[in-house]
DNA sequence: TCTTCAAGCGGGACATGGTTCCGTTTGCTC
DNA sequence: GAGCAAACGGAACCATGTCCCGCTTGAAGA
């Protein structure tokens, strides 16, 4: 998945190697202030700090989302492939979902405004809700499936929904010192316990 | 709390009589307005279907917050006072939290786009945060201390944050029928439920 | 090495939306 | 009806996302 790879199928020249660098140093500098200023900050301020155009970012990310799509790939597939890993380790699938979720909940309080991005309906936003869920919702939907299976949890719940309820639980949980993402996670993960 | 009320203690002039229509004419042009494109909808808009300048809404409604509690605030008042009035009423204090919870929720999920407006961490919805828990953390504190109190839930929760979480819980619930935010709020609040 | 040229670049231009300012209008009081 | 302060409208201003255009430069071939 490099720039310089040629597309499947007919060969494409490979991308100059400044236009490399700069989207190196656009993904550098777009990490810092993503954590200084968070996921919606002003493009000039992330052009600056790259020493780059405008035009420069929407060249090699054209919407928003391609951009932090990008900085957060590596975490987002950690976690991804965190799931089937505690599935496999840990005592029973509704522990396994339990942490798994804590993992989830961890990723998105630390990344400013990242929460609120993935619920946001602008459209410059689809892509990232696309990735997200393309790559989140199997997951866990393998571990609901597995927790419902061994009869911990009630089963008429879509992962879906589930990973869009924890989003947004998520939502400003940094910069408010009175609430705990967290716990409220926790809560709504013990309210999925079939009542027996 | 009348405009034409004098301020408490020295005589205020009543406000003149176009003023007094306008912000009328302006409440209803928001509420409008808000309906069909939510509450974070251009001022421009707002003014235009009021029939006045963009200056005029600023004139009665300083911020965005000021005329959205106004357009809301007998709903939010209607709220609150159903809180003592449930839980007279219900079996059970925990059955009465269940209901109080379902009729916020069921009032902001009506509302295109409040709930993100009251997560949102813009300045000028500071005042909308205030009024909202000002008004609703009291009431919610009671059903909650009765609920805990009769042994149904745990007791080591907030007000605070489960109003949070709810509001949370319904960003974006219009918009996208996969995501039911009263069913998730459901789990939550069963989430709640002390392990016996 | 030198030439050539398209990929790539920078910053200015434009659109949108919030906010403020100012000259004009208008309700109220005398 | 005159005077005046309240209130008004809309233009002006600012911030930010997005697009365009003329210039620069990496790199392929002579």
């Amino acid at each position: 998945m490099n720039d310089g790879d040629r597309g499947a199928g007919h060969a494409a020249r490979p991308k100059r190697a400044d236009a490399r660098r700069n989207k190196e140093t656009l993904l550098d500098a777009a990490a810092a202030i993503f954590v200084t200023s968070g996921v919606e900050a002003p493009v000039r301020d992330i052009a600056a700090k790259a020493g780059v155009g405008t035009a420069t970012i929407y060249r090699h990310f054209p919407t928003r989302a391609d951009l932090i799509i990008a900085v957060y790939r590596h975490q987002v597939e950690a976690c991804v492939e965190a799931g089937p890993a505690l599935l496999a380790t840990s005592v029973t699938p509704y522990a396994a979902l339990g942490r798994w979720i804590d993992l989830f909940v961890d990723f998105l309080v630390t990344k400013h405004g990242l929460a609120a991005a993935l619920r946001s309906d602008d459209a410059g936003f689809d892509a990232l809700h696309a990735y997200f869920l393309d790559r989140l919702v199997p997951v866990c939907t393998e571990l609901l499936d597995a927790a419902a299976g061994s009869g911990e949890i009630r089963s008429d719940l879509e992962a879906y929904e589930l990973m869009r309820g924890v989003g947004n639980l998520c939502i400003g949980a940094d910069s408010d010192p009175r609430y705990d993402a967290r716990r409220l996670v926790g809560i709504l993960i013990a309210g999925l316990r079939r009542p027996h």
